[in-house]
DNA sequence: CTAGGGTTAG
């Protein structure tokens, strides 16, 4: 027995004291203790001032526990670490790191105890840099043969994402444990280190750990996490042949990658195995299972299933998982039934439901919807996420809903979610999209770590808006910052070239692709070099191409040769170029009105006629043309021909008036690009119903004079409409942007920003 | 102080 272990045995004696040595005491019997203790100046007792800590941490009075390790002119390591374990386990950190701090500047010796704990609090507060230090103090005081205190720093490099260092220290550890190889299995797994994952496990192995169910777990979950979908699969296949017994978490993620593989074989075994291990109630495995359908395309067995379902099965997940199931396979009206069936019942729904719905109709051209479901999901006072706005942002995008889209970044920059490279990404588009492509711009600039998906979506920009040298610049900045480009990034910039003109350029990017980067050539970069090639005229140079590709053609790229030849009025090339389409697509009208018209442009009438019945005979009606104008917050669709605006007098009266005003300005209709064999009058007459002039008529109707334009048609413009448009810019003093389904036409003081080359 | 893991939205 030690001297100092004497004072102790006496206080033990003391009957007030007792209870700092009882888990049980309560929290006024510590302070009675307290009192005593300090009345009596038996506080320099460690073991005494230790306990009383303890039991003050015991009932989470971090105040009263730190104020007793203050009160101490001595304190030693373990009063300093009791509170410091306390703290942690309540999950006060940067408590537990301000009390290491004052413990270093007090000289106190540290040990192996104390060590883990901290580097614990900096990995879960993110604190690289102090943990850097504190390794720094380990190396330094000689702990780092302390297996526990250096697999704490593992720990903090995987959750700092520093694998390097992770593993570095990994390494030099003395003994390995099976917690400290999953860690690092599934960091790597999460990376896509496939090979890593494999070298660490047969090195775990080899040193005679054997992995557990969690182990496992970390490289399934990892694997399907980083989209190695495969790996997944294989991990779980030879989980089972080793014959160690899955759990549910094992099952929902296999499961999850056995879908975006479809192979549904193997999940229907998977099915099979869940039965056995009586894992069917676990409600992880039936959401699992539910995406797994829907992956490999059965949500109609789905349904079926559902509907003899008892929905009380469900929860949020599997519901969430069968919302998505249905609009993945096309069945977008029956997800928003269920949807509203959900809603109606009171079911749960959370912000992954919202989204799910608005993606599903983002992602099948019911944008209005999309829009209109947002507004309801803040109305029901669910917060939407930064995957929310990306969800959402196509939707506006796509019919230039500007006001909607400034008011989602509006809320990107209000929650800091702007951030996110999928957000930063998708307003880049989305400004695009909607003509304000020095704003895209902007937003692309302030992306603080830009992946490959952002520096595509402005240079597709910078190409839909005709900005050709722009896009060539983004494309040799993006390799300067040090991304590759791929096979998107050169359809990007081909289609620039192609949008400017630049002939020679776009060769030169065509052939770089294979022989700089690696990259083949995909139907897209073919349909982009006949686009480019046929536009500017070289029609023969782009069926060579065509009929040299090393695959056969796709509609897109005849349909890039058949729209060239009515630009320059081909008719051998455009029959050709017809005759593939419509055995490709032969229900697809466009193509015989592109073939049409360019026989009407030779005054060819019986060839008109012969197309056009063809067209009759199989029932096909040329698509309407349609455009888009949001005023006020609010979407408007006009479609050509159509009389059921309720502005449509004035619209009407709008245009005649400017239609004289044109004439005065010795404006003369473009009547060349009517359709049909039909007289002068009538002609300008269907020209005057085109759906991008009944949208300016209304524009002008309904804004203040002087405010910018916003129109998105279906189809392509025509010449007459590009002319009219050009006049009305100028005319009204007005900044019009009308995008088709090519480009961007950005109207201003009577000139196109195409340059009428389009 | 005995540790770690998951499904459904881009």
């Amino acid at each position: 027995m030690t001297r100092q272990a004497l004072p102790f045995l006496e206080n033990l004696n003391t009957p007030i004291l007792h209870c700092l040595y009882s888990a049980v005491a309560s929290l006024s019997q510590t302070r009675q203790a307290h009192a005593y203790i300090m009345k009596t100046g038996l506080l320099a007792d460690t073991h005494l001032s230790t306990r009383l800590i303890s039991r003050y941490a015991n009932h989470h009075s971090f105040v009263e526990a730190d104020l007793v390790l203050r009160s101490i002119s001595d304190p030693s390591i373990s009063s300093f670490s009791t509170l410091i374990y306390a703290l942690n386990k309540s999950n006060l950190f940067t408590q537990s790191l301000n009390v290491f701090s004052r413990m270093l500047s007090h000289g106190v010796l540290l040990d192996t105890h104390v060590l883990p704990n901290v580097v614990k609090a900096c990995g879960k507060l993110s604190a690289l840099k102090f943990g850097r230090e504190i390794h720094c103090i380990v190396c330094k005081y000689g702990f780092d043969s302390d297996s526990v205190v250096q697999a704490s720093l593992v720990h903090l490099y995987l959750k700092s994402d520093r694998l390097r260092d992770a593993r570095n220290v990994f390494e030099r550890l003395p003994e390995g444990d099976v917690v400290t190889y999953g860690a690092l299995l599934s960091a790597y797994a999460r990376k896509g280190c496939v090979n890593e994952v494999k070298e660490i496990f047969s090195g775990m192995q080899n040193y005679g750990l054997e992995p557990n169910v969690v182990s496992w777990n970390g490289m399934i979950t990892g694997f399907n996490q980083s989209g190695n979908y495969v790996e997944a699969v294989v991990m779980f296949q030879e989980m089972h042949s080793k014959g160690f017994q899955p759990d549910h978490i094992t099952i929902s993620s296999v499961l999850s990658a056995v879908g975006d593989i479809e192979r549904f074989n193997i999940g229907i075994q998977v099915l099979c195995y869940v039965i056995k291990l009586g894992l069917l109630h676990c409600k992880f495995v039936i959401s699992a299972l539910i995406d797994m359908f829907g992956k490999c395309a059965c949500a109609g067995d789905l349904m079926k299933a559902f509907e003899e379902t008892n929905e009380e099965l469900m929860d949020v997940g599997a519901r969430n998982a069968l919302l998505t199931a249905l609009s993945r396979n096309g069945l977008l009206d029956v997800a928003m039934e269920v949807f509203e069936r959900f809603r109606v019942r009171g079911r749960e729904l959370n912000v992954v439901s919202w989204t799910s719905m608005i993606a599903g109709c983002s992602q099948n051209g019911k944008d209005i919807e999309a829009l209109e479901l947002f507004r309801e999901m803040q109305s029901a006072g669910v917060k939407p996420n930064s995957v929310t706005i990306p969800c959402l942002l196509p939707a506006c995008g796509n019919i230039a809903a500007l006001v909607h889209g400034k008011a989602a970044h509006g809320f990107a920059l209000r929650t800091g979610i702007i951030a996110d490279v999928h957000v930063g990404s998708a307003l880049v588009d989305m400004y695009a999209k909607c003509g304000r492509i020095h704003l895209s711009r902007l937003c692309f600039d302030r992306i603080p770590n830009k992946n490959s998906v952002c520096w595509n979506a402005i240079m597709g920009g910078y190409a839909m808006h005709g900005k050709a040298n722009e896009a060539i610049d983004i494309f040799h900045l993006m390799q300067q910052k040090g991304h590759k480009p791929d096979f998107i990034s050169f359809s990007c910039v081909l289609s620039a070239c192609s949008q400017g003109g630049l002939t020679e350029q776009g060769w030169r990017f065509f052939n770089s692709m294979y022989e700089d980067y690696g990259i083949e050539a995909k139907m897209e970069h073919y349909s982009c070099m006949v686009n480019l090639l046929g536009r500017s005229g070289k029609l023969e140079e782009a069926y060579t191409m065509i009929k040299q590709m090393p695959f056969e053609p796709h509609a897109c790229v005849w349909g890039a040769l058949l729209s060239s030849c009515r630009l320059h009025n081909n008719i051998r090339l455009g029959k050709i170029a017809a005759r593939n389409l419509f055995e490709l697509e032969p229900n697809n009208p466009g193509n015989y009105i592109l073939l049409s018209n360019i026989y009407a442009s030779k005054a060819m009438w019986d060839e008109v006629d012969a197309v056009r019945d063809v067209m009759r005979s199989r029932g096909m009606k040329k698509n309407p043309g349609c455009s888009w104008i949001e005023i006020k917050n609010q979407v408007h669709m006009l479609l050509a021909g159509d009389k059921s605006n309720p502005q449509m007098t004035e619209i009407i009266e709008n245009l005649h008036k400017l239609s004289l005003e044109m004439k005065k300005a010795g404006y003369l209709p473009n009547t060349n690009l009517v359709l049909q064999d039909v007289d002068e009058q009538d002609k300008e007459q269907i020209l005057c119903g085109h759906s991008e002039k009944l949208a300016v008529a209304l524009g002008l109707l309904n804004t203040p004079p002087g405010s910018p334009l916003q129109i998105i048609k279906n189809l392509r413009i025509c010449g007459d409409c590009h002319a009219v448009i050009k006049f009305i810019s100028g005319f009204e003093g007005r900044e019009i942007y009308v995008r088709d389904t090519n480009r961007f036409h950005h109207f201003k003081d009577g000139v196109c920003s195409c340059g009428d080359f389009w």
